[in-house]
Formats: structure tokens, sequence, C-alpha cells
DNA sequence: CTCAATTTGTTCGTATGTATG
DNA sequence: ACATACATACGAACAAATTGA
């Protein structure tokens, strides 16, 4: 115990160098994630300040700073005399599932609360990568954002082209494209992948989300071509980091129907899923 | 453009107002992003200080400091008189491409260069969660870390059930354990899936990866199940948030597992897109 | 070559925030 | 709570390098 104790501050002031950041939002940090990896149980008695200033080699105001922040957070109840105690419950993080296949991801948007979002300034084209088709003649974009009980959690920017928007402009003003395209038959989708990479947020993602400038996010990019290689759908979302994770089914059955079985939805249940006959080519 | 200078500051301060970050270092990130996604073009001058102090709605030496941190990364050139410039090229982040499939799995991990670490005070068993099989009687733990480069990309934190690690000790304490595993053929694998999540790093995993405390990172989670619901298996990877993406073909087809694009490294060149238009956010 | 405009670099004074003991 | 030291942030003025007329 001792021990650990030791490694740990020489780690944190070696830290401390590297990082510019004030020291007690660092230790703050630190806790937080105690507290969110139950490393420190809910409902329990953390160590105390002299503990946490030995551990983080700090001055007491500087742990006091620290565990002011997480109080405010709701993550630590502190009492005169008692000790300080870790909130009862964890908040539900990383509770968005992202989608790894092509049904999941459908179901999912289908039952996204979203807001649409004027843009002022759009770009006329998405900046396309390898791999990611050639450009459309023209596109139209839009920006939603998405909710869960009134709390935003992504960004949408979607560049849907032009030829396809203008096949029923109210409806993709009013609903989630993907779905739309997707059930329409006479669409043949040649290639659909998602990217994922983490990103921070810049001013506007800040903004729409309420997470602070610099905060991670996860950046994911839906591209789907057609089968004249043209990239028909390009849409950048931003989510704020700990709304979301990543479940992958490393052995998807083969035997199960033809190869192209698809799996683990996005829920636990998972298991049922529709076949995607009309995509095939 | 005026329009837009106003929005962003105005974001900026409401951003700053959350944050308790130091504006300096709210600015550098805005701008490092800015360059690592090419809106400021590599080689080319950046907005002068004046410019950029109306856009920030900053004092004239907090841009400054922001600058300076970025020219100690190589992200940027002053030159008294002419301006500031954004590095010639870009470093090439993301490189490293999250399997998503067992076969690319197994391949990515074949070509880790890895380096075993002591550990003094190994917890003795993982936690599991729902879905993630019972426990073994007895676990191995096992950290490693990965390189590219002589650069630190990832911890991998490893319980391997000790009836796997008792056949071949020396061979774990050698190679990866996934290959190994994965080429025996008495062992019967029903259930592998890999969970991924956006965290930030802890004062071991920030000295270990060389980043400052609390940077994000990606935190993958790697269970294998036997036929029995033990989990055999069961790593905690921490990556570089910078280091990582994540790749997926959602309509996968039968043949394609071939070149999945899941590769273990080297992204190919360059990439220029052809037509480009910043997506403005 | 000089001049003026532009742009980065430096300094001062002041106020507040951060961290220690 | 206090005294101390240093970091952060502002505004403004000034200095130095570069460019083009």
């Amino acid at each position: 115990m001792k021990l650990l104790a030791n490694a740990t501050m020489s780690e944190l002031s070696r830290a401390y160098d590297r990082s510019r950041v004030p020291l007690y939002i660092q230790v703050a940090s630190v806790m937080r994630r105690r507290i969110e990896t139950e490393q420190w149980r809910p409902g329990t008695k953390i160590p105390t300040l002299v503990e946490l200033e030995r551990e983080f080699q700090v001055a007491r105001v500087t742990v006091r700073q620290a565990v002011d922040i997480l109080r405010e957070e709701g993550l630590l109840r502190a009492q005169q005399g008692r000790g300080t105690f870790a909130a009862d419950k964890a908040a539900d993080r990383h509770w968005f599932k992202l989608a790894t296949t092509w049904d999941a991801l459908i179901e999912t948007i289908k039952n996204n609360v979203r807001k649409p979002i004027k843009v002022h300034n759009a770009p006329r084209f998405p900046t396309l990568r390898d791999g990611e088709g050639d450009p459309a003649d023209k596109y139209v974009f839009l920006r939603s954002v998405q909710y869960k009980d009134a709390m935003p959690y992504g960004i949408v920017n979607l560049h849907l082209a032009s030829t396809i928007y203008n096949r029923a402009p109210n409806v993709f003003r009013e609903h989630p494209a993907l779905p739309v395209v997707a059930g329409w038959k006479n669409i043949e989708i040649q290639h659909a992948h998602q990217t994922v990479v983490i990103g921070s947020a810049d001013p506007t993602s800040s903004d729409l989300l309420g997470i602070a400038l610099g905060a991670p996010t996860a950046e994911c990019r839906c591209v789907l071509i057609d089968r004249d290689n043209i990239a028909i759908y390009v849409a950048d979302i931003t989510y704020r980091s700990d709304a979301i994770q990543l479940h992958i089914d490393l052995l998807r059955r083969k035997r199960a129907s033809g190869g192209d079985g698809v799996g683990a939805g996005s829920a636990k249940g998972a298991g049922r899923s529709r076949r995607r006959s009309r995509l095939q080519s």
C-alpha cells in the first residue's frame, strides 16, 4: 500500500511537468476517474484529506479545490467530522452504443430524438479521402443535434447528394436521412462504412454539446457510396465522449445465414436481426 | 466571415466559463485542431495575431502563449515581420486501425512491438461485467507496452486464466497471448468481444504513454469466453487517443474479409482530397 | 534606398488565480 | 485564515523584422 502511494505520487509529479493544466484540476480528474470506474465504490468513504495530500503530494488547499469541483458535479459529498463520500450511484455513462452493423445503424437512427439546426456558412462539399468515392455534383448540407432526456450528446453534419435530397426535401427536413435512403429500393449502395477517431471539441461543438472547449469527443464519419462510386451520403458526427461506447462481437458466426448475418445489435438482448436483402447488389 | 468570427468568439467565452483550463491552452487546442485537420493548410500563413486576438477575444499575450505551445510542438513556425505558418506536413495521426474482426485482431497483435512491464501490485481478478462470463479460479496478470518507432502508444493489462497460462508460461512471457491461444485447437472460444470507450489518462498511463494526465485515451476491453462460460482472457488496453482509429465496413460482404482494411500499421500515402471545403464548425 | 505598412516580438502595470506551508 | 510566490490574463505601448511601393 505504501509502495502504491509512492509510485502514484512520483508519477503524478512527472505527469504534472508535462501538463500545463492546473494541479487541482488534474487531481480532480484522477479522483473523478476513480469514482466513475467505481475504484471508489458508490456511497463509501474515500481517503481522508491527509491521505490524499500525501498520495498526490499536494497541499491541503489543492485537494480541497479538487474535492469542491467533484462536489459541484455531484460525485462527492463531504461531511464535516465524518469524511468525504462517493456519490451513491455513478451516472450511467457510455449508454449510447455506436452501431457496428448496417441494421443496427438504421435501427439506432430511427429512434433518434433530434433537432435540426440552421446553418449559415455551410461548406458546399465534403472533404473526401481515399476510399470515400467521388463527390456528387451538388450537395445539401444538414445539421442536427441529438438529444437524450434534453441532454445533447451528438451533432450531425450531413452532406447529402442533391439528387437524393430532391426526391423528398420535406421528408429529409423532418426525419433522419439514413433510414429514408435505406428504405428506397432503387438506390443501390455499393459501399458503406463508418470511421471513428477521438478528437476534441471546437467552439461550436463545445457550445452545442455543453462540454468544455477541447474536451474529448468521438468523431464518426459515415459514408455511403452508390454503384457509380459517388459519395451520396457523408455524415460527420461529433459525440460527447462520455456518452458513447462501441461494442464489437469478434466472433460473428460464419455459419449464420450465408456469412452475411449481422449479430450484435446495439442493446444487450441483441439476437434478432433483420435481413438486408435490398441492399445486396 | 465577420459573422463567423463573432459567432466563434462568443462561443469561446461561453465555453471558457464552463472549463477551468487556462485560456491560452484552450486557444492552443483550437488552433492545434485546425492544423491537424488541415483547415489551416500545411505550410501556409495563418491569420495574424491581431485577427486571432479578435476572433478569440483574448489579449495579444494570450494568443502568443498559445502560439508558443504549438511552436514547441513543431506545428507552427513564426517569423517576425512575415507571419506565422503552419507546419509543412501534418503528423500522421490515427495510424493504428483498431481491429473489428477476429482475424484482423490476431493479425494486428502478431505484428506488435511490445515490451513487458513488471507489475508489483497486480489485481488478482478482473472485474467482470454482465455478459463477460464467469471468473476463472485463478489468473495471471501481465502488462506490456506497445511501441511504434520507439513511441509508446498502448498499454496492455491482461488477466489470463492460470489454466491457460500454465500450458506454456515461457511462451506467454515472450509473446502476445492472443495469437497463441487462438492457435490452440483444443480451446473452444464460445464468445469474444471488444468494447471501446473514451477515457482519460491516469497517472500510470500518462507516465507510460508520455501524455498529459487526464489526456483522452481509448480504453479497449477484449474478453474471450470459453465453452464453460469462463472468461479466460480479459485484456484492458489503453491507447493514446491520437494514435488510433476505428474503421467499420457496414456492408460486410462474404468475400470482403480478405482485405477488410484492418491491418496493423502504416497509413497509406497522403490521401489528398480533390475538393477541399472546410467543414466549418 | 527610403518610407510606410504590416506583422511578430517584448515590456510594463495591474488584477486575479493557483499553490505552498 | 494568512503571507508568500508564481502563473494567468488583460490592455497598451514600443521594438524589430519583412515587404512592397
